[in-house]
DNA sequence: TCGGACGCTGGTCTTAAGACCACCGCAGTG
DNA sequence: CACTGCGGTGGTCTTAAGACCAGCGTCCGA
């Protein structure tokens, strides 16, 4: 084997990147050139150890995996978004970034293994069956299709205050903000407030 | 050294297992007896390899480790919990459903290790600073002060269900499950199912 | 036995929420 | 110019939500 991928472990947690490592070692045709615990040290690392592939996980404190993705150029390594089941909403907006493809953190050794390579190849990974709905209508129902006002009001429901108290801190009547109330719930697909505040929950919002 | 350490360690990703069992591994005095993948895994993999010392997770699919600590018995292994600085919230409950202390998910290896024998000798861990103001107030606010019901209720309200929807689940009348809304509002200082759905996310519920 | 906790249910009432109708002014675009 | 998007506002109406009154039966501990 004379083609090795490269790779570049980032997660903040040092029992992930050390797992990931045992796994990756055993493959011949892969070298672990490095690891990172946040987004800054992603981006120096990426500098330094010019990674084929690097596995990144989103959610991290500071420097966070999303804004990794912002900050890569063109010729940048290939990206492997890790996420778990309960964090999948952050991956539509993670592609739409520029990552090649995501894999659930459970993902067993043979199955990363072949991610790893497809995507080494220039290929694009296969979203798991479950995540194609959210991943179609992701881009049009994410936070970027909201406008800023909504978004803002968002932000307040996420922090549980009513429409009374958002008119308050927002200087407007109250019946504007139930207009954005109303328009923000169609564009999110949400039936309430209490969903919208769970959808902004998961979406970073507020 | 005569006196082994038994471990037992119970995390649904793989790959924290893995990187921990590589940690573990190095260390002369710990025999790592088992893995498990979730809580019900756990309570056989505890009762087949009877382990002195578990590392728990405590968010998992199905069986959780808050489960898991309250289905043991008196002597039961003591309890490790893991967890990261987003779950702190759980750790108050745990503690009180009988785990012998936590460490964060970035514990560097020798704290680990060191934190395992001090379980393992009989003696409690010392919370960090951090976390002594959540657990001083944790045990008044926290989850356990609601019934099984109203628990189980505010996790359908985290997953943005309606009260008519909420009775359909549960099977009983809509009157009923408005009676719980009510109560477990009062217990966790909500004002509105807004506030409780937060809550319950912040606080691992649902 | 009694009292409290728990789960269940009914009734009455108020109100916040949200849908859907309308309109305005401003800015940008074809 | 006409149209769209945005932010703002008014009106009407329905209903889900939540507070607070009541009651029942079961279980458990003092």
């Amino acid at each position: 084997m004379t083609d090795l991928i490269r790779l570049l472990l980032v997660d903040d947690h040092p029992v992930v990147r050390q797992g990931l490592r045992a796994y990756l070692q055993l493959e011949a045709d892969f070298e672990v050139v490095g690891e990172a615990g946040d987004g800054e040290e992603a981006l120096e690392a990426i500098a330094a150890s010019e990674p084929d592939v690097v596995l990144l996980d989103l959610k991290m404190p500071g420097v966070d995996g999303q804004s990794v993705l912002e900050r890569l150029d063109e010729g940048a390594p290939r990206i492997i978004v890790l996420t778990s089941a309960t964090d999948g909403e952050r991956v539509p907006a993670a592609i739409e970034a520029g990552a090649a493809g995501f894999v659930y953190k459970d993902i067993d050794p043979d199955a990363l293994a072949a991610a790893i390579r497809t995507v080494h190849a220039g290929q694009a990974l296969l979203a798991p069956a479950a995540m194609r709905g959210l991943m179609a209508g992701g881009s049009g129902a994410a936070a970027p299709s909201l406008t800023p006002r909504e978004r803002q009001v968002l932000g307040l429901i996420a922090k549980g205050q009513t429409n009374r108290q958002i008119s308050r801190a927002l200087g407007v009547s109250e019946k504007t903000v139930k207009t954005h109330v109303t328009n923000l719930l169609r564009r999110i697909d949400a039936a309430d407030r209490t969903q919208a505040a769970l959808w902004a929950v998961r979406h970073g919002i507020g």
